[in-house]
DNA sequence: CAAATATAATAGTATTACTATCATTAATCG
DNA sequence: CGATTAATGATAGTAATACTATTATATTTG
């Protein structure tokens, strides 16, 4: 089976590194790096010397490490979406429909072989630490322009779809969904850290918690059987 | 009337800024310069020009600006408790209780004449942009150790304890109630900039579109009466 | 008033986030 | 196949950042 490659918005990167060999060994490592230092420590010259290459070489890919930041997310949530499209094409009710992707979401993340040099299981990480750094920025706007924001959108959107659907007088379908899509991650990084505000627990068990949380939460919220509804 | 002063978590600073005359300007101006630059860009250099002293002033006050970011957040959460315990203080029933502290949550945010050195109107955008970045890092544990979360958790275990006692049978209570703590300001946010991330509008009325969004949120999921509880 | 303490003034350092230049290697194409 | 073009490497340099250190000068306190 052939290595397969996510169309990502243009605006992501300078050089479109899925292409190259020196691009793929940037995602590849960059995923692993950033994992292990977080973003904050995380730098080109670090990555350069990971890979055996130079800052400059780097920076004729992406423009700076916010944009690699956010195009690895882009491409997190892309998967997301490919992954959920693939489980819930095949079936009809809507309801089940969304929790596959609600089950999806919150499922622990393994490495996919259908995508050769991304280590989903770190980028998973990366994710639930560095999310809200993408867009928590002075150029969110311009970034939001670009396009740069839109993998995340699309999911949000496709999700948010499902309930309009089973419940067309749910006035909250876009927020419930955002709200859920971070609070996802969220949650599992309150469970390894702050346990205290999360409900779930550090062990195995905490995926299957985190999908019963999601439920109860989106099921109950756009049930119209209730008065808040 | 005295202007009052919370009691903040003695590693959070290194100085107590609340009782000398530079602290004072140092929170004041801080808070002001963190909401017009963004916090990537407030550095201490900036803070000391805007109130005539010097770096090294500062930092005889706070060991870097991220301690200082942390401290304004715990400041703002102290402030939310305090305001919780007023309005809730003269009613019985918890289910009011709980949702007299959405509503504080979910308000505008305007200036405060108990706190005069603080403008809670522009610190509560700095909440909105920059809370996860308090937690958002490589040291968490460390700082959780420290105490400097305090703040935060202690809002939340106050709000869960009421749930718990609503319905001592939903097992997602502090889950649910970091969720809307943290969802609270992340919707304001996408309103602003990415609104279709949101089911709010950015006009006057997104707070209390917001209010019954976490109200419904809330109160279906710990509803008993229905299945997923 | 003396002693202790807080602040200001100034300087200095390692690191970061880039940009620029030019040489070298690899890919492509007539 | 050789020539052109493009990609990469090597190296250098810069402004800004996030500090630390030192000394002088105010200010407060006992």
């Amino acid at each position: 089976m052939p290595t397969l490659a996510f169309k990502l918005n243009d605006h992501l990167y300078i050089r479109d590194p899925q292409h190259t060999q020196l691009g793929q060994k940037i995602i590849h490592s960059s995923v692993l790096l950033i994992d292990r230092l977080g973003f904050e420590q995380f730098t080109f010259k670090k990555l350069a010397e990971e890979i055996d290459s130079t800052e400059a070489s780097i920076y004729r890919y992406f423009e700076n490490k916010h944009r690699l930041l956010v195009y690895l997310i882009a491409w997190y949530w892309n998967w997301m979406e490919y992954r959920m499209e693939i489980f819930t094409s095949a079936v009809a009710d809507p309801k089940e429909k969304l929790k596959t992707c609600l089950r999806i979401l919150a499922e622990e993340k393994k490495y996919d072989p259908t995508f050769e040099f991304v280590n989903e299981e770190a980028l998973h990480r990366i994710v639930i630490a560095e999310l809200d750094k993408t867009y928590l920025t002075k150029g969110v706007d311009d970034h939001n322009k670009e396009g740069l924001f839109g993998g995340f959108k699309s999911v949000c959107a496709k999700i948010a779809s499902l309930i309009h659907v089973i419940n067309p007088n749910y006035p909250f379908a876009e927020s419930l969904v955002s709200t859920v899509l971070i609070t996802a991650n969220q949650q599992l990084f309150f469970a390894s850290h702050l346990p205290s505000l999360t409900s779930l627990e550090a062990n195995e068990n905490r995926y299957n918690r985190l999908y019963s949380f999601l439920e109860n939460v989106v099921f109950c919220s756009i049930n119209a059987d209730n008065k808040y509804a």
